[in-house]
DNA sequence: ACGTTGACCGGCG
DNA sequence: TCGCCGGCCAACG
């Protein structure tokens, strides 16, 4: 698997993920932990941060609920508009979290 | 070649 | 939960 593959493998995943849900990047390094065993979440932040432009990006944030560093009123406006469920200025992980295995 | 910098994460206190 | 730390790994100067 090239870099771009798995660039484009992290796209891919971001865009199924459902309105309402997200998934951590975390998740996401995890989901796609294959073969060559690349794993590494700060990639995957990394990826979102270069290309993130052309999928959900909303829909990924830190383990810990809290929205990407510089876009949260962007991001905010638009979880609120899908009905994400929020802690304060945080996504509800328990709530919202989402994994592949669950849209199939 | 090398140090620094991130849209990160889990462990520990 | 917060803060600090060490590990992570591609991108950049």
């Amino acid at each position: 698997m090239t870099p771009d593959e798995y660039v484009e493998a992290v796209l891919d995943l971001v865009e199924r993920i459902p309105p309402g849900r997200v998934m951590s990047y975390g998740a996401v390094a995890d989901a796609l932990a294959d073969r060559s065993g690349r794993t590494s979440a700060r990639l995957v932040g990394a990826i979102m941060s270069r290309h993130g432009g052309s999928v959900p990006w909303h829909r990924v944030v830190n383990s810990a609920g809290r929205l990407p560093p510089g876009h949260e009123r962007e991001a905010r406006a638009r979880l609120r508009a899908e009905g994400t469920p929020l802690r304060g200025e945080r996504v509800d992980m328990a709530a919202a979290g989402w994994s592949p295995e669950e849209g199939m």
